[in-house]
DNA sequence: GGATAAACATACGCTAGCGTATGGAATCAC
DNA sequence: GTGATTCCATACGCTAGCGTATGTTTATCC
């Protein structure tokens, strides 16, 4: 029998993917040591309580979650590209780090019993608004509703892949190009 | 001391009141019950254990959720019309029987962790979209991603005013605004 | 206005998960 | 290799919530 010794990492890691599949009701400490093939012997000496574990996630998620997509539109130089690079990548599963596909979505619904939670995404949403009124700023397009419209669509097709099952692909890119009608005729 | 004596539509209330403030983990039936300062007992006549409670709740959502909007649009005679004002209402709260303001992103979270919300949830989602798809056709607007686009909008900026608290009125109405150029187009 | 039923209160045993304590195995230092 | 440290297993008491059983109150019906 192989001994696998767990870092803080894999229990963050099946945290998240329990998730995104149970939702936040799976995340205690002993439903995930079974998860892991343990006992919560080993959660405990990882984490002082649940609390903390939670923070851990959310501290590792809240750390990517912005910087992730800015590097991710680095490659590309002119805003244009970048937003329908954001609207490509934004149709993309999360890293398996956070549980795969849909993890976005498992947190938003994390936050809903859970107010730290909340506060972290009360904080990336804002991060992420505020590089969007940018990006449509650099393009002249100063309506303040875009960043809600684009974002808001983002969040609420990624909430409709989980039921359907389909992709956003088609639908993000028809999105950003409604959007940049308003460049072209400008 | 007066004695209200409780219907299966108070706790019912109670309990969509319950799942937009504190997330689906407060549907437990003593918390309910401290909340209606009666005793589970209460409860138990009522109904015959929490997942029938939970069932009574998503039956009378999943009752409204479509037909609620068909009728609230009713009104208005042309498609068109019909679009803009679905902008407006999903701007709106929701009635207090389903817990006031932001009860649909309440329930899609509570999917996350009930096999069965989430079937209600792709019940209604499918209805709503067809009901959209329909809209549109009726305009001469075939591209397959509108509704998804629309109801996507809906969906995360419903979920964006949760936690920045601004309204969606005029970003609904200017996502509209953005389809209907198609319209105005062709 | 006493009998009947409906609506609620209370007490009980049960289970899942929490956090602690302590012992045991695996790994590292040298 | 043995001593120390790191990591995990197990056992314990505790609490919240479940569902049942049974008692008490409140309304209803003639």
């Amino acid at each position: 029998m192989v001994k696998n010794r767990l870092s803080p990492e894999t229990w963050i890691a099946a945290g998240f993917r329990a998730l995104s599949e149970k939702g936040p009701s799976a995340l205690k400490a002993e439903p995930l040591a079974r998860s892991l093939n343990t006992t919560k012997g080993s959660f405990y000496w990882h984490f002082d309580d649940v609390p903390a574990f939670h923070a851990a996630m959310l501290h590792l998620w809240e750390d990517r979650a912005f910087t992730g997509i800015v590097t991710a539109l680095e490659s590309e130089t002119n805003p244009v590209q970048r937003l329908r690079k954001l609207g490509e990548i934004a149709a993309q599963s999360a890293p398996e780090e956070f549980g795969g596909p849909a993890a976005e979505p498992a947190i938003r619904a994390w936050a809903r019993d859970n107010t730290k939670v909340a506060e972290a995404v009360d904080r990336i949403d804002a991060k992420r608004m505020g590089y969007l009124s940018d990006l449509f700023a650099d393009i002249g397009l100063t309506n303040a509703e875009l960043p809600r419209i684009l974002y808001g669509g983002l969040i609420g097709m990624e909430e409709l892949s989980r039921h359907d099952g389909a992709s956003n692909k088609e639908a993000l890119a028809t999105l950003v190009d409604l959007i940049l009608a308003l460049y072209e005729d400008s």
